[in-house]
RNA sequence: GGGAGCUUAGCUCAGCUGGUUCAGAGCACCUCGUUUACACCGAGGGGGUCGGGGGUUCGAACCCCUCAGCUCCCA
């Protein structure tokens, strides 16, 4: 035989791939089939695939496939979003390096080059999974900035500012000074950091040589205080109540307030008050009317309000700050302090909180439906055990700032005047009219086309763009164009799409928000199933991340094991929810079994056929089918429980255990012998249904032998991908129960060879002493195939000096040349009668106990008197042998 | 500081409403094997007082309390 005894993958990827998209397979049109819709999870346009997305990606093409094999009209519309702050620092870095400024440019021609640049390297992470071989329906691409998204996106905001749901306000935000712009509280990472406590003191006024001291982690703000806080209830300081005190330095004076949000054990019970730097500062300022003093300009530096370092960095003017402090004698001492503070997810920059007037989303009215919709059971979170998670979230929402200082992205469509006026509206046509509308409310007389090319020049579009999620929130709706057509064929057919595959880190600014948007938009939830993977770590447990180079390549692991082999490597382990602590070793046995699978193709491909000879087989080839029909209903037990590890371990084993271990030994004929055409013929028919079962997890190696001509003539259309998927038929529980005892026998048999090192080349008599009623006539050829015995003869009486062996309630006994060694044999039988009498104890004690046989169900009480007797009657077998031992 | 979750074999995990011989699987490990599909293999085997302690129950890996350790989310 010419075949290779190693699967390829390499040579029949590409080849499978390339013949599915050009018989479009993966496309899907709205037919009179059911739909079964998956939107993925939009990958940032910049982004390159990470293990996460393998992850990810393969169980949705799990799904997919199987949906699609199943009758459903599969459709996994693919596309990626345009990550506002990751994408414009990609490009802001790209000019510097082309000697180009950002700051130089207009918004116009930054965009030109922020689209050339995602024309050139953006939605590299598709063209990846195809390697994966993802069966996305590619003519369905899209991109959350095209024009028809971005307009939806539009229409959106001021669909919602119309009903009083957007709205504009000041508020302390998250502000990275290195991107220049407001990050959502999601996008800030906390790590705890080395910082050091500054005492400093204050000059009480009317005084020249009294202080009051405060701790503070950021000296460089003292210039924005604009109060020193007490607790009322300090005794230490009930001095001060009512003074005022010099900040140093710059010799403002402000004054000493009182509050009892102030912790009295911290630092030194003076808390200074910095509304414009410090969340809960602001807080404390609304309420006790402070001025609010902003000494940072929007890079970090200090600006002219700081009078003094103006234009240094904060961290440089930090400690210049504490040498000028300690130089003019205000500086008390210095202490090591750990604490959290927040670095931006894209740039690492420390998060400066600063007040800005932003655009903010009220989230209250919209949580409550996406809320009701978890908890009615409408849209299953999976597991379930983020439910608990998500209503927590969800009854403490915030409203969503949607506004981000950056170009590349949705521009909000406000238009201010130059008078700090503004309207709401699409186009500047629409905005003119807005303010016409405003000002005619106030003047009837006015002249329209007069005021508006008055005001025209100097209108200007609001400089900010929407928060990237202010798009992906839309997208189970607009990719099927849902907001420009609203009624069209597609959106009425996928919409709501069934299931949703996602990690649980974006399960509140996603997901959830995904369900807002549907009820809002559309009236009904998006999807139906959220499947929530785990995070992939490297086998330490930690996240894999760039900076610790722990993650492997992908691409390169696909190369090395093929992509069947880490789809299978990557479900492995990977059980819904829960991280995955990826080894490579997982690819390995994926590869492992993908040549398995190849090689028991090898054998039977081999096979010649003589018409001559008769089936032999029967029971082997009936136990199979049985077999199968139990495995498949376990696994589609699993499926329907989104057990996808679990689906694919069962499959696992019913393949490698059950077909090839079992099924193919028993009906392998002997070394170059020929085989019966019925039996070959079946085999074929199954090993065509295990394709079938398998194609979800393994498309390409099951693709690639489902062509071979050993499974027939194929027309250009039929094909592994869209083959009927196995349906359960019946399985004979008292057959499956026949074949395990035989299958232990035979196990047995190989364990008295293997223990007394006999060759299993030379074949034993078998003797049999049926207790049990058991028919060994129809399996007796099995065992003698697998077992290599030479004789079987069923006898009445025990036979003493020969090995022997209990399998259920019947006997073995395999005479050797050489008698047993009896105390060997002895030992062993009392132990186990030992155990036996331990265990019927057992029984009998729980069947005398007369609360149990009261309590327990019926079905209980008649399994332990089956086990009592069960027990009794081996207890009996044993008692005999033994005492034929000493006999 | 508030909330959620986890702890079962060396590793990764199953174990459904407490009740069959229920202590499991895969991998790893050990012994043997150049058998005629496959050494990316075959046959066989050894591993755990289910994190500790207490309680409820006829009966607990599973329910309750408590302690310890770990993880995540929010402040």
């Amino acid at each position: 035989m010419s075949i290779s005894t190693k699967y390829n993958p390499t040579e029949t990827e590409d080849k499978w791939y390339s013949y599915w998209l050009d018989k479009k397979f993966f496309h899907s049109e709205p037919d009179q089939r059911d739909p079964y819709t998956i939107v993925i999870p939009p990958p940032n346009v910049t982004g390159v695939l990470h293990m996460g997305h393998m992850l990810n990606n393969t169980i949705q093409d799990v799904l997919i496939r199987k949906a699609r094999m199943q009758g459903k009209n599969a459709c996994w519309v693919p596309g990626t979003d345009h990550a506002s702050i990751a994408t414009e620092a990609k490009v802001v870095a790209m000019l510097k390096e082309r000697g180009i400024n950002k700051k130089d440019l207009s918004r116009e021609e930054f965009l030109k080059y922020a689209w050339e640049w995602k024309e050139k390297y953006g939605g590299i992470i598709l063209e990846q999974l195809k390697k994966l071989g993802a069966s996305c329906d590619w003519d369905r691409t899209r991109f959350t900035m095209e024009d028809d998204m971005s307009e939806a996106v539009i229409d959106s905001f001021i669909h919602l500012y119309k009903k009083g749901w957007i709205y504009r306000g000041v508020r302390m935000v998250n502000w990275d000074p290195a991107g220049k712009t407001a990050v959502s509280d999601e996008e800030v990472i906390r790590k705890e950091v080395n910082q050091k406590l500054y005492y400093i003191k204050y000059l009480i006024a009317g005084t020249t040589d009294q202080f009051l001291t405060i701790a503070t982690t950021r000296p460089e703000t003292i210039m924005a205080d604009a109060a020193i806080c007490i607790n009322p209830n300090d005794e230490r300081f009930k001095h001060l109540k009512g003074k005022k005190v010099f900040v140093p330095l710059v010799n403002h004076e402000i004054p000493v307030i009182e509050d009892e949000y102030v912790d009295i054990e911290f630092g030194t019970g003076c808390l200074k008050v910095t509304p414009a730097h410090d969340l809960n500062d602001y807080e404390l300022g609304v309420k006790h009317n402070l001025p609010v003093t902003d000494i940072l300009n929007d890079d970090g530096t200090l600006n002219e309000l700081a009078v003094i370092l103006v234009g240094e960095d904060r961290f440089v003017a930090r400690k210049k700050i504490a040498k000028m402090l300690e130089e003019a004698g205000h500086l008390e001492k210095v202490e090591d302090y750990k604490s959290q503070v927040g670095f931006s997810e894209r740039t690492d920059a420390a998060i400066e909180p600063k007040l800005s007037m932003q655009w903010f989303v009220k989230m209250k009215e919209m949580a409550q439906p996406a809320l009701d919709d978890v908890l009615n059971g409408d849209v299953n979170l999976i597991p379930n055990k983020f439910e608990n998670t998500y209503r927590h979230w969800m009854e403490n929402v915030r409203d969503w700032n949607i506004s981000r200082q950056l170009w590349w992205g949705q521009q909000i469509p406000a238009w201010y005047d130059d008078k700090g006026n503004w309207v709401v509206a699409k186009t500047k046509d629409e905005a003119l009219e807005e303010f016409w509308k405003k000002k005619n409310f106030e003047d009837a007389t006015a002249d329209k086309a007069g005021f508006k090319k008055q005001l025209e020049p100097f209108l200007r579009q609001d400089e900010d763009v929407m928060d990237t999620w202010f798009s992906s929130w839309l997208w189970p709706i607009s990719v099927f164009d849902g907001f420009k057509n609203p009624d069209n064929k597609d959106i009425n057919y996928y919409y709501p799409t069934n299931d949703l595959v996602t990690a649980p880190e974006i399960l509140f600014f996603w997901v959830a928000r995904m369900i807002m948007a549907g009820h809002e938009f559309m009236g009904k939830k998006p999807f139906t199933n959220v499947y929530l993977t785990g995070i992939v770590r490297d086998k330490l447990g930690r996240k894999m991340s760039k900076q610790l180079g722990n993650s492997p390549d992908p691409i390169s692991l696909i190369e090395k094991y093929g992509a069947d082999g880490v789809r299978v490597g990557m479900l492995m382990s990977s059980p819904a929810g829960n991280d995955l602590m990826f080894d490579e070793t997982y690819c390995e046995q994926g590869r492992n079994f993908a040549n398995k699978i190849w090689n028991a193709f090898r054998l039977v491909k081999g096979w010649e056929v003589d018409e001559n000879l008769e089936n032999p087989n029967q029971q082997a080839i009936t136990w199979f089918e049985n077999r199968f029909n139990q495995a498949l209903a376990e696994i589609e037990a699993d499926f329907k429980q989104y057990r996808l590890s679990e689906a694919l371990m069962d499959s696992y084993k019913l393949v490698w255990d059950d077909f090839c271990a079992w099924y193919l030994e028993m009906v392998k004929p002997a070394y170059q012998h020929p085989i019966d055409a019925e039996t070959k013929g079946i085999t074929i028919r199954y090993f065509e249904q295990i394709l079938k079962l398998l194609h979800p997890f393994m498309p390409f190696l099951t693709e690639e032998l489902y062509h071979d001509e050993l499974f027939g003539e194929r027309t250009e259309m039929d094909c592994c991908i869209v083959a009927d998927y196995p349906v359960i038929g019946k399985a004979d529980e008292q057959l499956l129960k026949e074949g395990d005892l035989i299958k232990e026998l035979v196990s047995e048999i190989r364990n008295v060879r293997n223990t007394r090192q006999i060759s299993p080349k030379d074949a034993l008599p078998l003797s049999i002493k049926v207790n049990s009623g058991l028919d060994y006539e129809k399996w007796i050829n099995i065992v003698f195939k697998l077992a290599n015995i030479s004789e079987v003869e069923i006898v009445n009486d025990k036979i003493p000096g020969a090995a022997s062996f209990m399998v259920g309630n019947d006997e073995f006994f395999i005479v050797l040349n050489e008698n047993v060694d009896l105390d060997a044999e002895k030992e062993r039988l009392t132990k186990e009668l030992e155990y036996l009498q331990g265990f019927l104890k057992s029984v009998d004690a729980k069947l005398s106990n007369e609360r149990f046989v009261q309590n327990a169900k019926p079905e209980i009480i008649e399994n332990e008197r089956n086990k009592k007797a069960d027990a009794e009657s081996k207890i009996k077998t044993i008692t005999e042998s033994l005492a034929l031992l000493e006999g």
